[in-house]
DNA sequence: TTGAAAGCGGTACCAC
DNA sequence: GTGGTACCGCTTTCAA
């Protein structure tokens, strides 16, 4: 194993100029900069993790606690922890994993234990017990996505009620007076508040603008392929011709397929926006208006909180809405007679 | 911040007995230990990980890298991620999550850096080149799957293999002359090889038992339920009635429907055995015998092959192949005419 | 059965 | 611009 001791003689060297060679936090003439960043190369030395997290105050990990539930959406999930893990390498951190019991009872033994400079908070729910201890750790938390109660919380997330008045809004701007929100399944809007959330900005504009927003669920508790089909066929009989479709892509899939065999085309005899996906919805049939939802975006905004809280103490812990971002496909025609 | 010099003037001990106390190490008589307990517990003492890691040899950290390809079913994924997770906790391990280009840059990076113990390798592929890295870093490292070149590695995975046979052998054994193996996507069998070996078993078992195996792919990249509606009709116009499912949990889905749609009772006018699979088979519309893939089991194994590693030092590399086990359900019919 | 103390490999302060 | 060195909190010899 290299030491910093082997660097330092390698380029004649004190340890402390390597040191800060390193980290930048003095400035070190050139040649001696150059010589020490040979020897570190030609001797492959990397710092020792442990000595760094006691001498400094920085261990360089964070921790992503998910509960992973039995109803988690893979996929979405997946993509989440995807994301946190690139946008933490970004800035330097490696993410330490805390599924399952170690969700909660993890966050206190990494934070007691000093693992971690800071911890996120994936697949959030209503009432999370996560957010208790958040509360009394010592160690700065960030939930990507919003619990109901967040009192002195840090949280970031899409701004889903904002995507459901603008999903409608612009239905409503096409002149449909009636228009079918073709949601999660109900387990979902029990487990989670974003649907909701989603859900009342859809409602809200429904009644400014005094159109009619009827329901459809996706399913119980996963999708059920013939309980989307009856709902979307009542939508049509009723007279809908305008669809929000706030569900995973093979709900999308349902949708479009259904509309197909009614003979309707998406973008001239119906209008369909989907909000807050986290897939790509460019690989379904018919290109969508979308409202995406990016892991990447929310992920990269809580670690730079995260980082931003290390670096300059405590912050005002606040709630992050990302503004949601409409992008048109040509999916939503004109409401007709 | 509580620090082990705390717990042991509350205890009226020296630092060391507390250590040992709490390593068990070295006998400390009943009574002092108590003591000590009492401290820790009432103190909230936790061991600072960084000193730990420097003082001691061990840092009590797992890396699991996981390339994350577009393709990787996610919900086998994340079944496999989170049983790795409670094994290694299991044996007071955390995992360090190395996604995407970290999963073999961040091998080099970890194992130089000391941050963690032993690296275990998730999503392995035929020509992987965590191969490579792992031969040549210090630190142990277990694969969960078996890339082709495999000398001086040490691997765990089913033996899928002998599960084709099983699968094969029992329909065989019912008198089936016509299997039909409905398999992977095509990706899938580029990707990696298990599917490959699951076909060779059930293959080489065709060949001894003199049946016809019949192959159909579940798709190109992903499940298309029309091709393997296809297939399956094919597969009955040439009069199989046997079926070696090795797929997604949406192919069998579709097989079922599509038996249905042909008016045929699984484990009366069809048999189908379920081989390989990760998912609940309990939860499709039929019972089906099955030959589970137990991701727990996997995991279990590799961390336990990981922490022998470490405490007893080098061991053997070598493949473990954990022999499949067939669970009846009634879904294996005898052959007709 | 217990204690004292020497590191582990860095960081960052204090001098020069 | 550079070097010396006192820690960081724990593990583990060595001694008693």
């Amino acid at each position: 194993m290299t030491t910093i001791h082997e660097v330092a003689r390698a380029a004649g060297v004190s340890i402390s100029t390597v040191s800060y060679a390193l980290s930048g936090k003095r400035p070190v003439s050139e040649k001696t900069r150059q010589r020490i960043e040979g020897a570190v190369r030609e001797l492959g030395y990397e710092p020792d993790a442990g000595a760094r997290m006691l001498a400094g105050r920085r261990t360089h990990i964070f921790a992503l606690t998910e509960p992973l539930r039995a109803d988690t959406h893979a996929p979405t999930h997946m993509a989440f922890v995807l994301a946190a893990s690139v946008a933490a390498r970004r800035q330097g951190y490696d993410i330490l994993l805390l599924t399952d019991e170690q969700a909660s009872e993890g966050m206190n033994r990494v934070a007691a234990s000093n693992l971690v400079d800071a911890i996120l908070v994936l697949d959030v729910a209503p009432d999370d017990e996560r957010a208790v201890i958040a509360r009394d750790v010592g160690t700065p938390t960030v939930f990507i996505g919003v619990p109901d109660d967040h009192q002195g919380l840090t949280c970031v997330d899409l701004d889903f009620e904002a995507a459901g008045r603008l999903a409608v809004g612009r239905l409503a701007d096409a002149g449909h007076r009636r228009i079918t929100l073709l949601g999660q399944t109900e387990a979902a809007y029990r487990r989670s508040n974003f649907p909701r959330r989603l859900l009342r900005g859809a409602q809200d504009t429904a009644a400014e603008r005094e159109v009619v927003l009827d329901r459809a669920a996706s399913g119980a508790t996963v999708t059920e392929p013939s309980t989307v089909r009856t709902a979307i066929a009542s939508a049509l009989d009723r007279g809908d011709r305008a669809f929000v479709v706030h569900a995973a892509d093979d709900v999308h899939e349902l949708l479009l397929g259904t509309l197909e065999e009614h003979g309707l085309v998406v973008g001239e005899d119906v209008s369909v926006v989907s909000a807050a996906a986290s897939f790509d919805t460019s690989s379904l049939r018919a290109p969508l208006d979308t409202i995406p939802l990016v892991p990447q975006q929310s992920c990269d905004l809580a670690v730079e909180l995260a980082v931003r809280r290390l670096d300059e103490g405590a912050a005002t812990p606040e709630i992050h809405l990302i503004p949601p971002e409409y992008r048109s496909a040509g999916s939503v025609a004109p409401a007709r007679g």
